[in-house]
DNA sequence: ACAAAAACATACTAACTGGTGTTTTTTATA
DNA sequence: TATAAAAAACACCAGTTAGTATGTTTTTGT
């Protein structure tokens, strides 16, 4: 029992120094070596808890990557009250607030799609999966949004949706571009505009 | 003089193919003799014409992904006629058209965005120097429009082309997730709705 | 106390990486 | 046609890659 624990330990602490460095310095730049050093064990204990590095990568995706979308984007849509509302603050408001290196370093998911989207069909199946989750989330609120009038209910809550979540993934990889938040700033600006549409 | 122009020649074959690989597979994942073996001329070839993979991924970027970028998205934006037809027609109309190569691997800018953009300098001004001036295109035709009443004259050109420009990019990353082109509508009918609140 | 199993470590391979130095071939020109 | 210079071929380097084989230590059930 003891050492189911231990052995789950282990892989959290795999599984976190390999995001870290997958999202610092992108997934094929960052070996096995490279993980496990950082994690201060050897690559023995690497091989004997993963088949391989995809094996790694797709439990990167569904339990790291995953994750943060849910907790950052998703789980914030399911709150009671105004729907226009929660929907202008996830996205008006979430965004400046990002930590520098997040900023930085752009969307961890958004970073693998783009790299690794298109390589592997598992890789592919594993992010699309995500970016469905939030998709369905974003058309659950705006559909009731429409419901409660404070959104305009002659729109398509799945083309809002989508075109949400391209604008916020497509600007996370332009910030990577810049050295300050002013193109941040313009795009907020942009957002608000579709939202003004948007809005019952 | 020959000479020069044969050197000119082999240069543009490497450049043609390095573009490529670096599409198809990534650039990282793409080797000096990976595309040297394309252009079935040797390594040594290669290190006779460029400094080093760095200066070929530069060069790429400033030829190739820039000229592609100029042709396909700015270029249509400077043509006489009412601004708000052209702003549509070039979002609108030109996404579904692309050939199936190139929504299944994306927007190779883009690609190369999230995959080095953050990377190193000279590959992130190179690439920001792409974006920018798309964004000033964009903003000269938007501003444009809204001279001739085409275009709302209240909202902020940069903010409009940061957005559209955001959200285009975003979707060519997501679209690479999806085997079909449903997506793409859902993005498409969100832009319209976005469009309609930026004609005059 | 002991054997089995799990967890981890060490050492290694074979292929591949970007890059270098040298030799051979091609080309322009005198 | 001789020659110098450019272009390309070739062999090679040191470092890195994912992955394997085999060892040692720790935990566990009996």
């Amino acid at each position: 029992m003891q050492q189911e624990l231990k052995s789950e330990l282990t892989k959290q602490l795999i599984l976190d120094n390999a995001f870290n460095l997958f999202y610092k310095s992108g997934f094929k730049s960052t070996s096995i070596d490279k993980i496990m050093k950082a994690t201060t064990l050897s690559k023995g204990a690497f091989y004997h808890h993963y088949k391989n590095k995809k094996q790694l990568g797709l439990e990167v995706i569904t339990l790291k990557v995953e994750k943060r979308v849910v907790n950052g984007m998703i789980l914030p849509l399911k709150q009671t009250g105004n729907a226009f509302n929660i929907l202008e603050n996830v996205f008006l408001n979430r965004l400046k607030s990002f930590p520098f290196f997040e900023k930085q370093h752009g969307c961890p998911m958004n970073n693998l799609i783009n790299e690794i989207g298109d390589h592997e069909v598992a890789y592919q199946l594993a992010l699309k999966n995500i970016v469905e989750n939030w998709k369905l989330s974003l058309m659950t609120l705006i559909e009731r949004g429409q419901a409660e009038k404070t959104i305009k209910n002659t729109l398509s809550s799945k083309a809002i949706a989508v075109y949400l979540i391209s604008a916020f993934e497509g600007i996370r990889g332009i910030r990577k571009l810049y050295n300050d938040d002013l193109i941040l700033d313009d795009y907020l600006l942009g957002l608000s505009i579709y939202l003004q549409q948007v809005k019952y």
